[in-house]
DNA sequence: CCTATTACGCAACATGAGTTTCGTATTACT
DNA sequence: AGTAATACGAAACTCATGTTGCGTAATAGG
């Protein structure tokens, strides 16, 4: 069952996207070079692109290994459940947005993977199967709370879990602000409540 | 008045800027080269580079020409000024989304841009003031609703213009599914009317 | 008219991503 | 043991961004 050839070394990839998250820790996205990568990991050019098809793709990768599986909790409180997981995906949020130290700056390397995720189809696929879970995921839950009897029956489950992430990810990649818990649970009240005049 | 040394031509800037949307709206944002660019307009490099640093300003200068000035309208209804509004900013997104003929891809555009945000600080300064010009408008319109008992007194006026124009950037950029004024009555009920069994 | 100031074009250059070629090393299969 | 298949390393290469230096053109002010 093992394939022909030489095995890779699997020791590679681990030092690899190890000196990589530090580079873009400590100097950003942008100062992530795949020469220096090399160097300091002591393989060749060659070895990484043999992995990674581009810079962008090893990027992807060092990321990836940052976020944490979103597991979901149903404790049959829709408001602290839907909180809870809008903290936890805040949380990756953030932990992507400070990484390179630019705090105030804008969106930081959340910004520049939604970039990755436009130059290339394969890295936007990625990005869209993570949201595809989620949203399954966030979508079962409030199915759960709606026949329960704690939302309305004639709920748009897929508009309201648009309107909770979307405003996340509106904040910190447009305008750059940080979502903490206070946050999450505004935007849970505001949406669960809603806007009108109640008649 | 008129400043020291030889004036700037500036039919320059109308040509490149004219030869720049053409070549994005043809080959998409990675199509866009400083060179062929020069080479088209007949002017040197240099001389594109004293007017846009790097060619992630080029771009947006190119993009920031095809957004309209998103004016609001206040008719006294909300539900229908939130619906158009938000249609005015779809239709924005979608200008940029189609951009460059990767119809189904991914973000297209409006992802690179957000990269280019990330990247560089004044970008995204820009990113922001527009951003807070359109929220400031927005805020104002939900006031004047709230005021005139439209709306709840205690509304999060924030909260619900971030879900509003967040779900719209989210299911562009990320999900890259098409945002059309369908869905935006879809957001603007589902935040109005809330989610909670109406007691 | 003369000078300081700024814009333009041209060419060379520096840098980093990504590719190509080739020789060598490691594995499975026969 | 021999062979095919794959990984690795090293070096040279291509390509586009962005920079630098210099000669020349255009403008305002003295």
């Amino acid at each position: 069952m093992a394939p022909r050839g030489r095995p890779r070394d699997t020791q590679v990839d681990e030092r690899v996207l190890r000196i990589a998250a530090a580079l873009i820790a400590e100097r950003g996205y942008t100062g992530l070079s795949i020469d220096e990568v090399a160097e300091q990991a002591g393989v060749a050019k060659t070895t990484l692109y043999r992995r990674w098809p581009t810079r962008d793709h090893l990027a992807v990768a060092v990321v990836a290994r940052l976020q944490a599986d979103d597991e979901i909790t149903d404790t049959g409180d829709i408001r602290a459940d839907l909180v809870d997981y809008l903290e936890k995906i805040a949380a990756g949020l953030n932990r992507m947005r400070t990484a390179g130290g630019r705090e105030g700056a804008s969106a930081g390397v959340a910004g520049e993977l939604v970039g990755a995720a436009a130059r290339h189809e394969d890295i936007g696929r990625l990005a869209r199967d993570q949201y595809a879970r989620r949203n399954a995921l966030a979508l079962a839950l409030i199915e759960r709370a709606r026949l329960r009897g704690e939302l309305r029956a004639d709920l748009d489950a897929e508009a309201l879990f648009d309107q909770l992430a979307g405003a996340l990810y509106y904040r910190v990649m447009i305008t750059g602000a940080a979502v903490d818990r206070a946050y999450a649970e505004r935007l849970v009240s505001s949406a669960l409540e809603g806007s009108l005049t109640c008649p």
